[in-house]
DNA sequence: AAATTATCCTTTGATATTAAATCATAGTAA
DNA sequence: TTACTATGATTTAATATCAAAGGATAATTT
């Protein structure tokens, strides 16, 4: 079995795709300005998108650890940008809220950063991007080997 | 002019690029197992399939920032994985090189890293593959405008 | 050679990130 | 009710990460 040119190819793609995701986000990331980071950016768009959610629902979203979210909101709360009210039932959650400042902010932000992001999709054509979300999706299946029973 | 439709077009296939590439990532990362974090597995990499490279070289090739290598090297360097002596033409540069653990530990671990790649890129075929590959390159391509004169 | 500029790396201060342990509240079982 | 268990969030300890400032050496200019 020569795995080995099999190998290369997927390394080869993996390399390309992990690249080609730095590469949008960080000129992405520019338009930001400094006026958010990343995460910060991600974490009030879905407020933005989605109305309030709790601390772990936001987890999700961005995909990331809930101790991430508790520093992460900590400094959005200390910069006006979001407020936390405990959940009337359930008291473990807390609900997370857009202040008017942070709804300002990620208006003015989510515009420049959809207008980069379609910027640099431009290089490929409206057939290409359905392609490539197409086999991005298929590569993020679920693990491909099922738990043995 | 409707950027709308584009812009959903591109927001789409972005937010499935990025997934994939955090998915794949997150499934070769569980073989490492605790013996090495991605950013050092990177460094090591690079040194067993490149050589000796200086601290400034290992930056470029995994795309990281000098001040980040300084702290990724100091730590791989208490743990006897890699050393470093100066460049003795350049004073300024440090050479880093696997030692005997580093290269053994990187050794045993790069063919499970590649091994979990290929399995995880198996859910395409070759030519999907190679498409992949291809829109993602087309995509890292350098800054859609040029600079002005 | 002396002064200037450029390069390589480190330091500093801040945010991000995770895993694991912990705390508080909810839900369930006895 | 009293235990036990499950869940939501925080804390802790460690690594990662960057931008910007600083230090040392090299290269260039005068």
């Amino acid at each position: 079995m020569s795995s080995t040119s099999a190998q290369a190819a997927a390394l080869d793609a993996y390399i390309k795709l992990v690249r080609a995701a730095e590469t949008v986000t960080a000129r992405a990331h520019v338009v930001l300005d400094g006026q958010l980071t990343l995460t910060q950016f991600g974490v009030l768009e879905a407020l933005l998108h989605r109305g309030p959610l709790s601390a772990g629902e936001l987890a999700q979203k961005i995909l990331k650890s809930a101790g991430n979210l508790t520093l992460v909101l900590a400094n959005l709360e200390r910069d006006g940008l979001v407020s936390r009210t405990r959940d009337t039932t359930d008291a473990r959650r807390w609900i997370i809220t857009l202040t008017p400042a942070g709804r300002e902010r990620i208006a003015a932000l989510f515009p420049r950063v959809a207008a980069s992001l379609t910027t640099e999709f431009s290089r490929l054509s409206a057939a290409e991007q359905a392609m490539l979300g197409e086999l991005c999706k298929k590569l993020g299946r679920s693990a491909l080997l099922a738990k043995p029973v």
